[in-house]
Order: structure tokens, then C-alpha cells, then sequence
DNA sequence: AGCTCCGCAATGCTGCTGCAACCTTGGCAG
DNA sequence: CTGCCAAGGTTGCAGCAGCATTGCGGAGCT
């Protein structure tokens, strides 16, 4: 792990990069918010410990320019300035983390730990078919990224035959994905799903096609 | 935003609610870790906020269960127990912050804040929409860059759809970004917001419609 | 007290949806 | 090749679920 030490205190900043060395934590240290930004550029932080008070400025004025300039590296700020609203004022400039001085350097290892831990995303993936992008999760359909206003049995249809897209599904199985168990259907009301449903992508140019298999059910295929 | 607190001082857990919800925050509320774990499962959180000391046992036992579910929600510990060491654990439990009580609400709102920037949430970009422009994490809405002032329920109810612009909204969705749990509705109270938002919209002149998707949803739009 | 917000309910309306009638297609046997 | 039938396709229609709108009164805030 290589973090960015931005502090302008020498001692401070020897005795904790030999403190974050114990841990196997290789510290890259400067004390000047230019030499901060050329460094962020060569190398890939896993994070960045910033103080506020620089002799080239505010800490705080760091953080967006780093964002702006793409890089999302995690940032605690150590400082002496430890007031609740100082602390609030670190965290909405973008910091991840804020650390009053004096601190344990137990802590502040508990505390790059804690921001690197990071949430994974557990989206269902968009499916694509054609000009179609279909977000199963929203039941959310779009055509060349402008969204298609579908009735609620066309879209359930459209987005059963998605994910299962170039294979058949049965008829049976299209009928589970609109009706519940309760709600018996006693005609051709799924046959007429599909009528509606292929008009409508035929009119915004979807760039699929639901065909038939005889006796057994339907299939998305692009054309 | 939606957020799980798991508290058993009654009074704290009200008078937070009714805090956090002049934040636009919906707050579901439990005393018991077992009913916080049923609730995770059901919902989808931004963020939980876990106190210690539990009538079930210590809070922090809660995050390596939770972490093996694969939920992965962040988790702020408030708590009373505020040594440096004590931090130290809460936070190598799997906290990704730890806030001592007595706290601001705004440092807390601040927290909540910069845990939900974590990567890969990255910063929560403005939104552009028609004239519009929305940030979703302070809830601050403009029109041309004048202020545009709306009551909580159509604000939450505008900044769901505008975090999915064009893009269709669950109407289960946009009811649990505006109610917790506790608050039933038996009418068409979300329907009355969008209404009234609509209006507010054409009034303001905000160069974005509310489309409904009947049956589904809604999607904001710019026309 | 005056104000806004909000839930509720009554009203009117739109267009989805199931149905059924009718048409088309594909498979098969003679 | 032709005729027949079953499966599927299309479309008008009526009913109604779902949505939009608005006034009212209670609750909360200043």
C-alpha cells in the first residue's frame, strides 16, 4: 500500500511514515500542494493524508482539484482544527475522512482501512439488443438512448424475452412473467402483447424482432 | 436518501428522525439487530447508522454479519463509547466512520455525506436537466441559477427522478425515497406531489416534464 | 394568528387490456 | 399440388384500472 503524506510539519511527518512503515506502508511525503499534484500524477495512491494548514495555502482548496482533474484517490485530512464545524467543512470540500491532532497512529490506520473498504455494485447489467438498452432492475427500455414509454404487459413481455435474448422462451413462461397465478387469462389476450409490442418497436426502429416458434413460444433476435 | 438507524434510546432515534428529515433524509427505525437485519434485506440503505450498546448486544457484532450477507451498506457507529481505542475497533469491525455522542447533526449529515462519495459512488455529480440544475446530496435545486424553493416531499420526489433523468422510476421507488416504513399512505398522496411538482415545474419554467408510465412509473424529462 | 405543507378523498379522464371476431401462415396428408 | 386445420396475427370495442387535478381540513412552523 502507498499512501501521499501532505504535511508541512517535518517531525510529524518522519515519525509517521516510520509508524505507517510497520504497517507496510510504503509514504510518499511532501509539503507543498504543487509538488502534491505532480506527484498524484506519476504515481497511483491508494490514498492521501492532507493537512490543512500549508505553507502554499489551505489543504481544503487540494481536494477539488484533484476531483476535477479526475483523480479519486481517498483523502483524510489530519489537522489541528478539530471544531465539529471545521470537521464538517473538510468533509463537504470531498475528503473522505477527517482526523483531529492529536491522533493515534492505530486510528489512523483503522481509518485508510475503512476507506478503502469499498461497496460493490450488485446492478443487474443492462441488457443491449439492437438500438435497445433495457434495464431489467427498472424495467427501464430505451432506443438510442431516448426512453420508449412502453404499457406495463408489453414492457414485462419485452423485458422476459430480453433476457433470455437469440433464445426461445416459452409461451408458458411469457405468461408467468405478465399474469400472476391469479389473474387466469381466457384468449389470445398474450398473442395481442405481442401484436401491440411488435408494432411499437417496428415504429421507433428498435432494431429487433420478436419471432415466433410454432408451438413452442417466442425469441428476441436483432435484425 | 433512505437510512436505517439501529438505536434503542427512544427519545435520540426521534428527535434524529425528525432531524435528518429537514435533510430530506427518510429514516427507517429499529431497536433490535434482528429486526435491522430483516430490514436490510428488504431495503436498500444508503447508509446505516449503528449505535453499540444494544438490548441484543453490542452493535458492532452487526457489521461482519451484515459484510457476509454481502451487504455491503455503509455503516456509521454512533456511540458514547469514544476512546481512540474503542474507535480503532469499531472501525476494524467494518465501520467505514465512527461518530462519538454527543455529535452535530450536521457533522453527521456531513458523514453520511462523504461515506456515499466513496468509490465507486464517486462524488454524486450535479444534475442537469432542462434549466434545471440539482445536487442530489445537499438538495439544492436551481432554475437559471436562481434558488428554486420546494416543500420537502416534491423535493425528494424531484431528485429521485432527476438521479434517473430519462430513465423510468419505480413508483414503489419514488414512495420509499419519500416514506419510511412508518408512514403509511391509503391515498394518492405521491400522485398529489407529482402533480403539484408539475405545476411548481411549469410555474418556475424549468425546461423538464414528468412523464407517467402507467402502470410502471415515472421519468422526468427535458422537453 | 397566519402561513405552508401534506394527507385525504371526490371527480373526471385517458388509454391499457381482455375479449372476440376475423385474417394469415405453416405444416401435413392425400 | 391442393386442401384443410390448427396456431398465430391483427384489430375494434367496451370496461375499468390507474392517473391528474383540486378543494378541504389538520398539523406544524414562524
Amino acid at each position: 500500500m502507498r499512501l501521499l503524506l501532505i504535511e508541512d510539519e517535518r517531525e510529524l511527518a518522519a515519525a509517521l511514515s516510520v509508524a505507517l512503515s510497520k504497517h507496510g506502508i510504503v509514504t510518499d511525503h511532501t509539503m507543498h500542494l504543487a509538488d502534491a499534484f505532480e506527484l498524484t500524477r506519476q504515481n497511483a495512491y491508494d490514498a492521501i493524508l492532507l493537512d490543512r494548514r500549508l505553507p502554499d495555502g489551505e489543504g481544503l482548496t487540494f481536494i477539488p482539484k484533484l476531483r476535477r482533474a479526475g483523480i479519486d484517490t481517498p483523502i483524510i485530512v489530519l489537522t489541528a482544527r478539530n471544531e465539529p464545524l471545521e470537521r464538517v467543512e473538510g468533509l463537504d470540500f470531498g475528503a473522505d475522512d477527517y482526523l483531529g491532532k492529536p491522533f493515534l497512529v492505530e486510528e489512523l490506520m483503522a481509518r485508510v482501512r475503512a476507506v478503502l473498504r469499498r461497496p460493490p455494485n450488485l446492478a443487474e447489467p443492462d441488457i443491449v439488443a439492437g438500438r435497445m438498452m433495457i434495464d431489467p432492475l427498472h424495467l427501464n427500455v430505451t432506443v438510442d438512448s431516448t426512453p420508449l414509454d412502453l404499457p406495463r404487459r408489453e414492457l414485462l413481455v419485452l423485458v422476459a424475452l430480453a433476457k433470455r435474448k437469440d433464445k426461445t422462451v416459452l409461451r408458458s413462461t411469457l405468461e408467468a412473467a405478465v399474469y400472476n397465478y391469479e389473474e387466469e387469462i381466457q384468449s389470445n389476450a398474450l398473442d395481442a402483447h405481442i401484436s401491440r409490442l411488435r408494432k411499437r418497436l417496428l415504429d421507433a426502429n428498435a432494431g429487433v424482432a420478436v419471432h415466433n416458434i410454432r408451438g413452442v413460444g417466442y425469441l428476441l433476435k436483432e435484425e
